[in-house]
Formats: structure tokens, C-alpha cells, sequence
RNA sequence: GCCCGCCUGGCGGAAUGGUAGACGCAGCGGACUUAAAAUCCGCAGACCGCAAGGUCAUGCCGGUUCGAGUCCGGCGGCGGGCACCA
């Protein structure tokens, strides 16, 4: 890649993006553009445009750009089509980065995110977005939390606030909790200790109370992608199945029986073991008895709390030595304590039948449990019918089961599960995979959770007129754990109830609660009260919410159950918070390593091809060779990042936001290329020169394009064309093909060289216009070099309509396919009849070669597009 | 491991089941220039052929269809998520 391409100091641009972008960004100002009321007149067609905020690391980045931008031309071009669109911007501050700063440089992570928070204001004010900067607010603000105590204060009192205890990550060195990321293959990331799993008190959101209508109410989320929502589907995980209770042959710690919950009761009969989790109260009980048990337990212990790391592990277990009745025949199986049995889903405890699960199957091959097929195949033999190395998973029919012998799947766990009722060894249920959200984090840098703990009341809400709990400024980072709890006076409270001594609570929220409701909160950001109703009722839903795809469960998931929560507790009145939603892809670049294998930025490098056209690089101001590496989402640690701040100061805001939504579909990861910014820097320079070059000697805006005339006519075609392809692309957010129509459109204005005044003014006006969304500060410049007079800005201009009589076309081409292959294309006029059509294609003289005399057997003609003739 | 995606020329991609490769990037040839940059004009999937034209081609294998990049089944590769990163 040749740098100098179009470097602009040396390319002698004729539009100057630096004086244009921040004069405009300052006309949008002035005139207020983008500002909208806190509640919407009713006569108005309300749009609500919301991109995901950003957490305030320091730097935007090129995921924010595209982000950013992608909102930013459906909010301009939603309010070209005259609706009255909402789109604030603001910060999700909390956060573990701060506090890692604080711990590594000493800064106070309210000072280390406000500035970060101030860098990034004035990187996104540089992308010339439309938003309405007066709503912002960032979720570390006191105002921002003080309000989400209230919403937790409410929550609890409608029954949604529990504590309970739960499992984390515990580092036993540095004593403190660790976030999933913070263990690296099972050790704490500072200390390198062994991690193990701790049960801690802790505060649970009740989200499974809403867990059928979560699942229901997808279905009417027409405006999400299908694949979101069946993630969600997958997440919350509903499955119909029984509990059944297997009786110990001897009573364990006063217990006799265990609890299993099983999707497949109809392969009761096929039970070759029981498993239970290595928390479980049975694997306890055996791990006191028993010290391979006990080293058992506390190996799963160390395996920490990830489920990608549970399900990965080997499948490991150990024989409890208590053995269980079988609910129907009686026999006595073992009783096992498996790693990959897990507390939280179900009961903790499974049965085995190894014929007819995989898991199950390699466990008891690798123990040499046994093996008992009770589902035949359809076309099984029951004499021979064995299972080897995979388990039978399919419907089928139910032998060696007893009173299920005959039946298929479905009618034999329907039988099974009747029987256990009527025994009382089980019942059906249906099951969820969705489990309460723990919200207790122990660290400082979050919101903090609203209650005192009393020891003769117990848990004791803070009250209204006490809020916000604000977190205490004097913290001291220097000693592991958290500085709440260290603090030497900030628990330290008064019981509100009986007024003796008592304690704050020292956890703190986990940030998806920050975010699960703050669109709401954009809606009226200074409101002494979590929201205003009018203001609400009025803006939600979010019409249209963009972001990265990263975000389809978690967030979007605890969004949906927040927004029913608020509105059990009467803040809201609405179940769904995201009426439309659009996940965007990764951005990528190619990353490189220096000879001694080390990691260089993209900067750091010098392109070059050698003659064969291979791309070869080395270490700018020497001949060190860089090997060239694959193309990845940009990070931090592979250094194959392209900082946005240099990219819009070297080209503008308009080239960067034109390249990112130019190179592919805004669903797909798009790589960041040099290259690719030079060519779109390029369109801005020709878009402008255009304009310039055609401005002197155009009519007045109103005159009129003689309709005879054949050139005036075919750029009047053109433009009404991109009209329509454009505005069709826009509203299928297939911004990369309203990119490539006006490529054309502007190819189109440049070979009408014989146009009238008239229809080149309208095609230069509609150029600017259409392109306005993804270029706005270009569009405003050409729109005051075609209308210095004008008083309205491009910004404030409504959108353009197609005329459609200049959309009808007066021939088509028709493909001729013989047999599905291309024989021909035949020009025609609209409207010709199918046997002239027919005629004309049988004509040709390639079609008849292809025929080569045989009969024709059939003729199709799809209207406008081909002609098959089968032989 | 489980759930969900994606895969089309040298590259990014376009294509209501109907002419695969629009548009852009990179490349090549030409014009302009003392020269370069910028700009403009033109060429361009691979293979065979002087040409007309033909064959192959949308990750791989199979199916449905007059016709498949598009629909269905299987396989492979790459990516996102897996509950304390945001």
C-alpha cells in the first residue's frame, strides 16, 4: 500500500474538512437540530434511536465509530422522514477497569472515569453525530445511582429482591473475589493462587419469575434477528421433564432420599447410575466419610465457576458408595459424584442411562457401568440391538422398560411420569435453565446496594429520604478486597428501624443493572424520580437499539426483565424495551509481528509489493521484516488497532463514517484497511469537486427540465432511480449498498455531460441529500454551494420522494436460458406479449444451436427477467 | 463441551429461487504532466479458442427444482456467547 495515495497535504484537496466539519457540527448547535422534549407532543411520530453506550476506557474506538455511526444515519434519516427521533448518548462508568487503574496507578477511579469520560465527549463530538448532548449523563453520577437504589428499594418491596447464597470465584491469597476473567487456566490473575469455589451471601434478582413470559415474548419482537432471540430461547431454556424421587438404601445425614430432575423419564429403565454435583449435599456427606471423596470434591472446587471450563474438563467422577432404589423395579444403583453435574440446573443430581445419552455414556464406558438399551430404533432388531461408542438420542420404541414396552418416546414419558405420580415417587415439571441474577459484587467502583444489616432486625432497607448511599471518596486500594468493607468508618450506620449499631451493606451492583434501564432513565435524566411517567409513557420503546452482537444474551436479557420489573413496580408500563434491534459486527485489522516475534502496531510499518504482486512490510525506518498476520477484531494486546481520533484528523469525520459503512454489511465483521479510508477519502473530494465544478451557470432551484429532452431525461432517471435505491437500502440497513447506488448515481451525473441545467441541479441536490446521513458535513458544504441563500440546512431538510413515472422502464433484457443455462439476452419492450417473447428467444442464433432440433417440451417466462425453454 | 452465526474473483462485497461477480479497493494499459501526485478514459473470475463461442466456478459432499449463491440434509473451517469483562 503506497501511503502517499492520498495523503491530503499532498493531494491539494479542494474541500477542506478540517475548517468544514467543526463549522457545521456548530450550525447544528446553534440551531438546537437535534433536541427533542422530554415528552413527545402527542400529533408526533416519536423515533427513539439508541446505540449501546460506551464504557469509558479513555479512547474511543473503531467498534464505537461503527457503532455510532450506523445510529447516527438512521436518526438522520428517520428524521428526514419527518419523525421527531430521540438520541442521547451517555456512559456506563462503573466498572472493574477503574478500579484496576486505581490499584496499578493509584488514580481514584471517579477521576481516572470522569476524564476518560471528558477524552471521549470530545472524540465522539468530532464524528459529527446528531445527539442531543443535553441528555447525557454517566452511571458512576450520584443522581444515576442514587435513582437505581430507589428501583432496588421497590424491587424488593414487589418481592424481586432476594438474598441467597451462591457460589464465586475466591482467590485464597489475595482474599478476594474473581470475575470470570480474572482466573487464567484456575489460577487468581495477580496472585497465581489456585482458585476455589466459595459460597458467599448474596443478593439475587427474581428474573426466573419471568421466565415463561421472557421466552413468550420473543415472539413478538418481530424486529429482532431470528438468532437473537433463539439464543435467548436457548438461555432461558425451557424443557418439560419429571422429578424423581429415588429412596437411599440407608437414610444418609438423616436424608432418604435423593431428588433427580430428568428430561428423559421414559429411559428409566435403561438407570445405570445416579450422579449428583460436587456441591451437593449427598457428595458433602460422602466427602466427610471418605477422603477420596473429600479430594474429589475439592478438585471440582478448584475448577472455579465458568461453565465453559466445567463442560471442557474431563468428565471425571467417583463412587459415592450410597446406593438408591430404582422407583420401579427396586434394583439399587451407586451413587456417583460427576464434575459435569451441575448445582445450579435442575435438582444437582441426575440418573444415568448411558444407552440413550452421550455424556452419560462416555462416563459409564470410562467407570464400566453398564449399558441398557430401553429404546429400539424403528428399524432395531431387539435381539441385536447394542450401542457402542453413540448413544441412541432418536425417537423410537420402548423395550426392556416394563409397562412402557411398545410405546414410542413422547406416549412412554407421558406413562412413565403418570406412574411416578401415582406412586408419588415424582412429578412432572417443567424445568428452566435460566437462573437468578446475582447482583453482589465486592468492589468499590459501583452502585451501592440499599440496605443495613441490624443484628436484632435483620435486613433493613435504607430508607427513601437517606438515598443515595453515595460510595465514600476516601478509599484506600492499596490492601486486596474490598475498599467498602475496609473502610474504616463509611459502614458503620445506625439502624433505621431500632437505631443501634449497625452495617452497611458493602456489595455493590453488578453493571448490567446500570444498564438494564438507563434508555429509560435518557427520557428524563434529571428527574428526581428513577423516570417521569409522561416522559416514558411517551418515548419507550426504543424504536431502533444497535450493538455489537456480543451483547444478544446478557444484557438485552436483564434489559427485558428490568423493563417488566419497573413496570411491576409502577415505573413503566411496558414489557419490551427494544421494539427494533440491529447487532453489528467486529471491526478487524490485520495484525504483524516483528522479527523477534513481537506484536507492532500498524503504524509502526512500511507496505510494499514485490514484483510477483506479493505484499511485503517492514519496520518503518529500517529493513526489519514484519510477517504479515492474519486479520482479527482489534485489541489492545495483538496492538492491531487504528486509533479513530488520527484516522478523522487525517481524513475527517466524513471519510471515516463514509469507509465504515462502505466496506460490507454493518451485521458482519468488517476489516479496517488503509487503503479502503484513501478510497473513500477520495469520493469526498469527487462528491465535492462535482458540485463545484457544475455549480456556476445551474438555474434557479425551481426551474424546469424540458421533458424532451433525451439527456435530461436519462439523468432525471438516474436520479430518481437512486432515489428509490437508496431510500430502499437505508430502510433495510444494507448501508453498504446505499453506499455503492450513490457511487453510481455519481458515476451517472458525471457522463451526463449534455444535461440540462435544470436536471443536474436536481441531481447535485439530491446527491447531497441522500448522501446526508452518512456524510453529513459534506452534504451541508454542497448543499450552501447549490443554495447560498438558503435558510434551512440539510439537517432540517425532509426526505427526497422518488417521482414514479421516472422509475417505469421502456425495454427489459431478458435472459434466455435453454435448459437453466445462458444461451442469450433479448432486449424487449415492457408490456410485449409471451409469444412474441417466445418467438424472439427461439430466434437466436445461439439459442437454436443449444436447442440443436430437439422439441421443446416446456417454455417458462418469468416477466421482466428470463426465458427457459426445457427440451 | 453446549448454544448461535458466517464462508461468493487478488480483496471487501452485490444478487424478490431467475443473466453470479453491481459498486468499491488493489492491479494492468492509455491520456494529461518536464516528471510525479491528483484527475480522466479503458481492461479485468479461471481455463480452452484467432474469433464466434464453450467449459468450470459462490468452503466440501449430497438432495429438491425447468432453474440453487439463495431452499433441505450432512461435513469442514472461522467467529460470538456460556451467567463476576463490558
Amino acid at each position: 500500500m503506497n501511503d502517499s495515495i492520498a495523503t491530503p497535504d499532498k493531494a491539494a484537496p479542494r474541500y477542506n474538512f478540517a475548517a468544514a466539519e467543526p463549522r457545521w457540527q456548530k450550525a447544528w448547535d446553534d440551531r438546537a437540530c437535534f433536541a427533542v422534549p422530554d415528552v413527545p407532543p402527542a400529533d408526533a411520530a416519536k423515533y427513539y434511536v439508541l446505540e449501546m453506550f460506551p464504557y469509558p476506557s479513555g479512547k474511543i474506538h473503531m467498534g464505537h465509530v461503527r457503532n455510532y455511526t450506523l445510529g447516527d444515519v438512521v436518526a438522520r434519516y428517520k428524521r428526514a422522514r419527518g419523525h421527531l427521533v430521540m438520541h442521547p448518548m451517555g456512559w456506563d462508568a462503573f466498572g472493574l477497569p477503574a478500579e484496576n487503574a486505581a490499584r496499578e496507578r493509584g488514580v481514584h477511579p471517579a477521576a481516572w472515569t470522569y476524564q476518560n469520560i471528558a477524552n471521549m465527549r470530545d472524540e465522539l463530538k468530532r464524528m459529527g453525530l446528531s445527539l442531543e448532548w443535553a441528555r447525557e449523563f454517566a452511571t458512576c453520577d450520584p443522581e444515576y445511582y442514587g435513582q437505581q437504589q430507589k428501583l432496588l428499594l421497590d424491587f424488593f418491596k414487589a418481592g424481586l429482591v432476594e438474598r441467597r447464597e451462591s457460589w464465586v470465584n475466591w482467590d485464597p491469597v489475595d482474599n478476594t473475589v474473581l470475575a470470570n476473567e480474572q482466573v487464567i487456566d484456575g489460577r487468581g490473575w495477580r496472585s497465581g493462587a489456585q482458585v476455589e469455589k466459595k459460597k458467599l451471601s448474596q443478593w439475587v434478582l427474581a428474573i426466573t419469575k419471568y421466565a415463561p413470559d421472557l421466552l413468550e415474548a420473543l415472539g413478538g419482537l418481530d424486529r429482532w434477528p431470528e438468532r437473537v432471540k433463539l439464543m435467548q430461547s436457548n438461555w432461558i431454556g425451557r424443557s418439560e421433564g419429571a422429578r424423581v424421587r429415588f429412596a437411599l438404601t440407608a437414610p444418609v445425614d438423616g436424608t432418604a432420599d435423593v431428588e433427580v430432575f430428568t428430561t428423559r423419564p421414559d429411559t428409566l429403565f435403561g438407570m445405570s447410575f445416579l450422579a449428583v454435583a460436587a456441591e451437593h449435599p449427598l457428595a458433602t456427606a460422602a466427602a466427610a466419610r471418605d477422603a477420596k471423596a473429600a479430594d474429589f470434591v475439592a478438585e471440582c472446587r478448584s475448577m472455579g465457576t465458568s461453565e465453559a471450563v466445567i463442560e471442557q474438563a474431563e468428565k471425571k467422577g467417583i463412587d459415592t458408595g450410597f446406593r438408591v432404589k430404582h422407583p420401579f423395579t427396586g434394583e439399587e444403583f451407586p451413587v456417583w459424584i460427576a464434575n459435569f453435574v451441575l448445582m445450579e440446573y435442575g435438582t444437582g443430581a441426575i440418573f444415568g442411562c448411558p444407552a440413550h445419552d452421550q455424556r452419560d455414556l462416555e462416563f459409564a464406558r470410562k467407570y464400566d457401568l453398564s449399558v441398557t438399551p430401553v429404546v429400539l430404533p424403528k428399524d432395531g432388531d431387539p435381539a441385536t440391538f447394542a450401542v457402542g461408542t453413540e448413544a441412541f438420542t432418536e425417537d423410537g420404541t420402548a423395550y426392556n422398560s416394563g409397562f412402557l414396552d411398545g410405546l414410542d418416546v413422547a406416549s412412554a414419558k407421558r406413562a412413565a411420569i403418570d406412574a411416578l405420580e401415582k406412586q408419588g415417587a415424582g412429578i412432572g415439571v417443567v424445568n428452566w435453565r435460566l437462573r437468578d441474577w446475582g447482583v453482589s459484587r465486592q468492589r468499590y467502583w459501583g452502585c451501592p446496594i440499599p440496605f443495613i444489616h441490624c443484628d436484632d432486625c435483620g435486613v433493613v432497607p435504607v430508607p427513601d429520604d437517606q438515598l443515595p448511599v453515595r460510595l465514600p471518596e476516601d478509599v484506600d486500594f492499596s490492601k486486596p478486597g474490598n475498599p467498602l468493607d475496609h473502610h474504616p468508618t463509611w459502614k458503620h450506620v445506625g439502624c433505621p428501624n431500632c437505631g443501634k449499631p449497625a452495617r452497611r451493606e458493602t456489595d455493590t451492583c453488578d453493571t448490567f443493572v446500570d444498564s438494564s434501564w438507563y434508555f429509560a432513565r435518557f427520557c428524563s435524566p434529571r428527574a428526581d424520580v428513577p423516570v417521569i411517567r409522561d416522559a416514558v409513557d411517551g418515548w419507550l420503546p426504543v424504536d431502533q437499539y444497535i450493538g455489537g452482537i456480543e451483547h444478544a444474551i446478557l444484557h438485552l436479557l436483564y434489559s427485558r426483565f428490568f423493563t417488566r420489573a419497573m413496570s411491576a413496580s409502577g415505573h413503566l408500563s411496558l414489557a419490551e424495551p427494544f421494539a427494533g434491534l440491529f447487532t453489528q459486527g467486529m471491526v478487524q485489522h490485520e495484525s504483524y509481528k516483528g522479527a523477534d516475534g513481537r506484536w507492532l502496531y500498524p503504524e509502526e510499518i512500511d507496505f510494499s509489493v514485490t514484483p510477483e504482486g506479493a505484499r511485503t512490510a517492514t519496520v518503518k525506518g529500517g529493513n526489519e521484516p514484519v510477517t504479515i498476520g492474519r486479520v482479527e477484531a482489534m485489541s489492545k494486546s495483538k496492538r492491531n488497532t487504528v486509533d479513530p481520533g488520527a484516522i478523522i484528523a487525517k481524513y475527517g469525520a466524513d471519510t471515516a463514517r463514509w469507509f465504515i459503512l462502505s466496506d460490507n454489511p454493518p451485521e458482519r465483521d468488517m476489516e479496517w484497511t488503509e487503503s479502503g479510508v484513501a478510497g473513500a477519502y477520495r469520493f469526498t473530494q469527487r462528491v465535492f469537486r462535482i458540485v463545484d465544478d457544475h455549480r456556476a451557470g445551474l438555474p434557479a432551484p425551481d426551474a424546469v427540465c424540458d421533458p424532451a429532452d433525451p439527456a435530461g431525461k436519462a439523468l432525471r432517471r438516474a436520479t430518481h432511480r437512486a432515489i428509490k435505491a437508496v431510500t430502499e437500502a437505508l430502510e433495510t440497513f444494507a448501508f453498504n449498498v446505499a453506499v455503492a447506488r450513490l457511487y453510481e448515481f455519481a458515476n451517472a451525473i458525471e457522463a451526463a455531460k449534455e444535461a440540462p441545467g435544470a436536471a443536474m441541479r436536481e441531481a447535485l441536490e439530491i446527491l447531497a441529500r441522500l448522501a446526508a446521513p452518512m456524510m453529513p458535513h459534506l452534504a451541508e458544504e454542497a448543499w450552501h454551494l447549490l443554495r447560498p441563500d438558503a435558510e434551512t440546512l440539510v439537517a432540517q431538510l425532509p426526505w427526497p420522494d422518488a417521482d414514479p413515472a421516472l422509475l417505469v422502464a421502456e425495454s427489459v433484457t431478458l435472459a434466455i436460458q435453454v435448459l437453466g443455462k445462458l444461451r442469450a439476452t433479448i432486449e424487449v419492450p415492457v408490456g410485449a406479449s409471451e409469444e412474441t417473447i417466445f418467438a424472439a428467444a427461439e430466434a437466436e442464433e445461439n439459442v437454436q444451436r443449444a436447442i440443436a432440433g430437439k422439441p421443446i417440451r416446456k417454455r417458462i417466462h418469468v416477466p421482466g427477467r428470463v426465458v427457459n425453454l426445457v427440451v
